[in-house]
DNA sequence: TAAAAAACCGACTGAGTACTCAGTCTAATT
DNA sequence: AATTAGACTGAGTACTCAGTCGGTTTTTTA
């Protein structure tokens, strides 16, 4: 591997674990086999560092956000919720590493004074929360979720999953004995009330089935 | 002001905007006259200077939460969430240092090795997590909430609020316009769609509404 | 194969760090 | 007025840190 990369790696790792500040060049080095100077040689400083891991995440978790949204296969927009709760949790317990940089205070505290950082914070999240703005409209154009307020629904659902990746982080909760309760909890906080509603949709775009298959 | 008073304040002020780590001995003793001496005549370390805000924020906090409780006066326990809300999100308002020092890495990382703080961030959340608790439990008392699991939800719905925290701590989203939206997602999340379940159990009460009046 | 370029090295620097300590000041007590 | 004790001081200490620099090795190009 070349060093470039390994220093990334170890950087990514040791920022999620250790923070931006706990983190020294040393340790950098020790762990990647990489003099020092090798490392300045490839960053221009430490913050550099940080900001190619956050371009890096954005550019590798983007097009995975994108790729789900376009192959995902579900009934009533209800449902895709459910699935965007699961891949978020998902993609947060598979890329563990970057998802906690992005609960530390440094980037946001970096992210005042660099457009950059604010650009790429910005850029994340939107598509995060995207996914589920988009589950709430397909749901309530299909009629399975009621007339609330898109964007806003949307980000109390990211608020609600984002806080368990901040749990598992600390170790605050178990997060696992809530998936089951907050899907559910979810379905009840955004489903329609209303039957006339849930039927008029569907109807007119000829789908039938009312249950799913996952 | 006594200097000691004075140094707490400031380092709960330090820590919670810029971090444990990111404060200096040199900052605290320019912010406060004291000298630096001083500040290590009154903590035997920086570390016990943060533990003792973190004693102070529980000895502040709880008695403010119990007072709550004994105090609030609702019709059903479904209000008695929003009420809950509501005083939590006023408790991060006024005390906005002390939440924010809990979204920092730093005492996570404390509680590891030493019980005590993990002694002192256990009966914080307990305290927390209580309020929502309370609140279901009477709901599902009154029939004003449905059978889910008491602690899970209310786990689920301190997740939602505390996101909100952290939102306004590293300026994410406006969180005040996103307010009325929480209290009714957190009002559809758990009231009772039984209306059997609803009336019965306040016969047995003597409290006969069934409509609640907010 | 020679020259040029890119990658790499690690000792070094100076600014900053938490913490110490010998001693001073203040205010109450005897 | 003398004693005492707690509050306070700030220069000093040992150490860590991000970042530099002169030089060496490896790779690419000609």
């Amino acid at each position: 591997m070349k060093k470039r990369d390994a220093i990334l790696q170890a950087a990514t790792y040791f920022f999620s674990r250790k923070g931006f500040k706990d983190t020294s060049m040393a340790e950098l080095s020790k762990a990647t086999g990489a003099a020092e100077g090798t490392i300045f040689y490839h960053f221009k400083n430490k913050q550099e560092i940080f900001l190619t891991i956050l371009r890096n995440l954005r550019d590798d978790i983007l097009p995975e956000f994108e790729r789900y949204e376009a192959e995902k296969n579900v009934n009533t927009g209800l449902d895709m919720v459910e699935e965007s709760i699961s891949f978020y949790l998902y993609m947060a317990s598979i890329k563990e590493d970057l998802f906690s940089i992005l609960h530390q205070r440094y980037p946001y505290e970096l992210a005042e004074g660099n457009p950059e950082c604010r650009q790429l914070l910005e850029s994340i999240y939107e598509v995060f929360v995207d996914i589920f703005e988009n589950a709430i409209r397909m749901g309530q154009q299909d009629g399975s979720i009621g007339p609330w307020h898109t964007r806003k629904s949307a980000m109390i659902l990211f608020a609600m999953v984002d806080s368990m990746v901040r749990f598992r982080m600390y170790n605050l909760y178990d997060i696992a004995s809530l998936y089951n309760d907050m899907i559910a909890a979810g379905r009840r906080m955004l489903e329609n009330r209303n039957p006339a509603v849930l039927k008029r949709i569907p109807d007119s775009d000829g789908v039938v089935t009312s249950d799913r298959d996952v």
